[in-house]
DNA sequence: ATAGTAGTTTAGAATGCTTCCAAAATTCTT
DNA sequence: AAGAATTTTGGAAGCATTCTAAACTACTAT
């Protein structure tokens, strides 16, 4: 089992990781970097991660947690991942990578950016340089017929 | 200047093209699929089609626009956009291709499949096959300092 | 420690896109 | 022209997200 000096250390983990990112640590985005920030890679939405919160023990508004995840997107510690469903999502998994989207489910798997190769490149168009590349596969379950 | 035979002729072809779709030519789905069905490439947003309707000095509920947008996407009029801003955008180049995004303004223009060369592709997970792929180059306007 | 101030949290209201609703209207069939 | 099915309509409802302004908390300098 996980003992007090186990999770004071992650903790402390989690509040000097915030500060290196240049967000101060209040006890909600302590909270909220304990449940994100442990190195398990995942797909997150703010209605989710706020019941996550309220599983803890802890009570905070849902307001704060998309404060804390914008915040933690701007600083870098999250990536936000544009409009997979009709929800907004934020991916713990910092690296290049892409994603599968089954489309009934919205459940999302990472692709590896070694499972793809982008031999070329279209031109960027004068006056702006790529901020992101998404490539994303849409899934369908396959009838079996 | 377009004639009133003009019109005709292309009020026409619309309608066709709709009963071959399999979609009932109503008042409204020709009015739009005049606007949307005449082969310029555009990115339409439900509110910008309603506007054009009004400007056409046509009437139509705000929710018949909608209904029309998913009518034609499923016929396969359309083909409808995800991953760009927060609202849902109807393309009407059905070809293969993918997506410049400027992240300020939302200014979407099309790459053509053939400057981009999809080298590799990942394995498809088993029971599930690729209903479609989406790549998308989010775009920053170059800071000029 | 303490006070000051800048940044955060909060609950609830507000927003904005989209869908739902049930009634009225229209389209196609016979 | 009548009947059956589909579509349109305006407004209400839904839902994720953002806004608001007041209360609170964290850091800084005294």
């Amino acid at each position: 089992m996980t003992s007090t000096r186990d999770i004071k250390a992650e903790e402390h983990r989690i509040i000097t990781c915030l500060e290196d990112s240049g967000v101060r640590p209040t006890r909600q985005r302590v909270l909220i970097g304990r449940l994100l920030l442990d190195g398990r890679k995942r797909h997150v939405g703010a209605e989710q991660l706020y019941e996550e919160v309220q599983t803890s023990g802890q009570h905070m508004a849902l307001a704060t947690v998309y404060n804390c995840l914008h915040k933690f997107a701007d600083a870098g510690l999250l990536r936000q991942v544009k409009n997979i469903g009709d929800t907004v999502l934020f991916d713990t998994n910092l690296s290049e990578h892409y994603h599968f989207v089954d489309i009934e489910t919205g459940a999302m798997v990472d692709i590896s950016p070694a499972d793809v190769t982008l031999q070329k490149m279209p031109k960027i168009p004068d006056g702006f340089e790529a901020e992101s590349i998404e490539l994303t596969v849409r899934l369908r379950r396959k009838t079996t017929s």
